[in-house]
DNA sequence: GCAAGCCGTTTCATTTATTGAAATACGAGT
DNA sequence: ACTCGTATTTCAATAAATGAAACGGCTTGC
């Protein structure tokens, strides 16, 4: 090859790039797994060179054939995540207050992290009520139309600028793209002490977010309530779960070693 | 190398080491993340190599650097671990059944499915009591000392041979060596439906599982409460929380496409 | 029942990326 | 400013990855 960054293995990349070919596969079509013959023709690789890395990393337990031979997550996946869960602090002590959070309200309850120039969602309680939110846990949005995104965003003006220059792409009727205005609702949103999405990311949805202070009060982190539009008018919102995702999103952050001024 | 499969990539492989090294690690002594020559050490390869494979991992996500530096887990293993569910009817089905048993109960419900020769924790649901078990998500047992194992064993025959030419290793006092004993436990878990673990894994700690049959009326899976023997004396186990396992189990294994003789 | 075709698997000479010793850069502690 | 312990980069030697081709097994069609 010719460019590429020297301190990168080419041969485990591309490794990972069968692993991630199988998970978007699993995510986009569910049921079934993948045959070599479909690795090779999402990554391009020769059949051989397919074929080692799928047997490599079913031996490691990342992959496992199913019923029908073709290749699927294995549970090594599970270890790592409940590796990656018990080293992480975060999850662990905000866990327990959006189970509460969401008994209260009955809504869909989010936590979600700052990564790059985006949101992660890295947990979900669900509401009890059958119509809610869907959003993907492990997926990301971005931080300018979303109540985690703006909560964050409020408490990190360094992060701004590079926001703006990117664009505020419009994802609904309602994103702002105005960057005047986006301003404008962050200091809002840094006063009153949550955020909200009246439908900017996703149209029939709407949510109130408040940021995570960590011990070095830093803000990398969030927690809303999300749900369909016709049970959340906006004063509901304001007046009701507003003040509650704040007050637990304080309770969480003593937690966390944030110690109020 | 010399006799290695070469239907495996060697490079990918130890990238996939250093990744073990680094779960490893988070599991044990929690907190912090690894420095590279921590994992020089734990692996024994040369300082460049670690590094590079360091730096892949982080690059594909699989690894982050924590505040200080050191390398853990990263958010890739979040989003692996949700396709994973995503593509896992078992999993899907079974969780809002363990929600409900747990509560009912308010004893921690644990799904394990087979894996090799062991049980493989899949999913759990804490007790809401302050006292409860602890097993660990992402880890494995025995067949033949678990009351999940026994459950998957009892509809196993076929594995009951190899379990024994192992070796029935005794975990605890209570654990069952004597093969013969195992065997009758198992035909008496055949017909009465579920099994028991009477403190034969762990100290301290009793549990009952049902097998989980799936539409081809195999079993891989099995779901238990499992609790502090203080909680659970055996007439406990046998008149109240195991026809409760039981009837839960079998409105799983329905969901799952299993048709009752 | 035979042939053709498709896919997974193995082989092996060629090519290429990996390797590791050593040089260098960095940063904390003195 | 100097030292020590790490992290990072360099580069020639080398081991490992690659891919074309051959093989084998299984299904499909005639």
């Amino acid at each position: 090859m010719s460019g590429g960054n020297p301190a990168i293995s080419q041969t485990a990349i591309r490794c990972l790039e069968v692993l991630q070919a199988v998970s978007d596969h699993g995510r986009a079509n569910s049921r079934k797994g993948l045959a070599l013959k479909d690795v090779v023709e999402k990554t391009g690789f020769n059949s051989s060179t397919a074929y080692r890395y799928l047997q490599t990393l079913e031996q490691y337990g990342l992959l496992q054939k199913d019923a029908s031979g073709l290749y699927k997550l294995g549970l090594k996946v599970v270890e790592l995540y409940h590796a990656f869960t018990d080293g992480n602090d975060l999850r662990q002590v905000a866990y327990e207050h959006m189970l509460a959070l969401s008994k209260e309200t009955e809504e869909t309850v989010y936590l979600g992290i700052l990564d790059g120039l985006e949101v992660f969602y890295i947990e979900r309680v669900d509401s009890p009520l059958p119509i809610r939110p869907h959003t993907q846990i492990g997926g990301r949005n971005k931080l300018y139309c979303t109540g985690l995104g703006k909560a964050i965003l409020s408490q990190r003006p360094d992060l701004l600028n590079r926001i703006i220059d990117v664009g505020l792409e419009p994802l609904t009727a309602n994103t702002i793209t105005d960057p005047e205005r986006l301003i404008a609702q962050l200091q809002e949103c840094q006063v009153r002490g949550f955020a909200l999405d009246d439908m900017e990311n996703e149209s029939e949805v709407r949510c109130v977010a408040a940021p995570l202070f960590n011990e070095r009060r830093q803000v990398t982190a969030a927690l809303s309530i999300s749900g369909p539009a016709s049970r959340m008018p906006i004063d509901r919102l304001v007046d009701d779960l507003g003040p509650k995702v704040q007050v637990t999103a304080q309770h969480i952050s003593k937690m966390l070693g944030y110690i109020d001024a």
